[in-house]
DNA sequence: GGCTAATCGTTAGAGGTCTAACGTTTGTCT
DNA sequence: AGACAAACGTTAGACCTCTAACGATTAGCC
């Protein structure tokens, strides 16, 4: 099989594995994305959250459609420069976030069993050689993805 | 970073990537999976095909009748079982098939420089083992997904 | 042979994603 | 101050994916 074959099928059922946590908790992986993302710093605008979230401001527009109407969070229009949405969350936001957490954390611990730091950042170091042996210039920068356990 | 996010982002860029390679050859992921699976051995019927590609029997209808309707397959009810479709590649599909044949070898060495086999062998053993820690009784089996070089 | 359960491919609807284009607002230059 | 380009979030449409339900056909049992 092709690595790149076995890379997209692998990640295919974590990814849809930590969607259905995640879906038991209440939530879904991109409001969980997007959650933690606000949790962890405050974003200039949208599109840099969208950036930090690794998905289009389109994408993100929707997501939030979604999420502010469920209540988890709002946007209002920053004075300062009306162009820009300032996303704070909700209280109820607040709490699915806790739940999403401990979901999270869950799921990574039984996704990293079997493997020990060192196989981790040789994993890490193989998957960052994959990614940069096809990117093109406008390729993510190695941006610090929040640790579920650090945001408080 | 979580192991998980990093997989699920490279898995992206390598996909993303892969998929505007075929697209410059005329193709997309999607289809180049089907005419090589096609191309590789008979299937009883679009449901082991689907599972051979790693998609739902619906997404798989959806994609043949896209292909079907650019004449690059023809779908025909078995005469042993009506239930049954087999699927057989025009010869428009057929050059297809080479073009983006040429475009996937071509593609994989690009993803592969600088990863030995010793290397390409810790990470699919990996990739397994992550996949291995969250699937469900339902796994996938492991599939001899074919290699394009090998396919006439 | 008749009935029922299983199989097969399809349809409908929903979720997530992207690109291109749009209207509004701000920044820059003269 | 006025004109134009850039930035921002949104809208519209398309692609890929899944689940659930459906109609047609076959297999298995009595």
């Amino acid at each position: 099989m092709p690595i790149g074959l076995a890379l997209a099928r692998s990640a295919k059922t974590v990814s849809r594995a930590f969607d259905d946590a995640l879906a038991a908790a209440g939530g879904s992986l991109p409001s969980w994305l997007i959650l933690i993302s606000l949790k962890t710093r405050a974003h200039a605008n949208q599109r840099e959250l969208a950036a930090a979230i690794g998905i289009q401001g389109a994408t993100l527009t929707h997501h939030l459609n979604a999420m502010e109407s469920a209540g988890l969070l709002v946007r209002r229009r920053d004075p300062a420069n009306r162009r820009v949405h300032q996303v704070t969350m909700t209280d109820e936001g607040e709490r699915l976030f806790h739940r999403l957490r401990r979901a999270a954390t869950d799921f990574d611990r039984q996704l990293r069993a079997g493997l020990d730091d060192g196989d981790l950042d040789a994993l890490t170091r193989m998957l960052g050689t994959l990614a940069g042996n096809v990117a093109t210039e406008a390729a993510d920068p190695t941006d610090t993805f929040p640790n579920p356990a650090a945001a408080h």
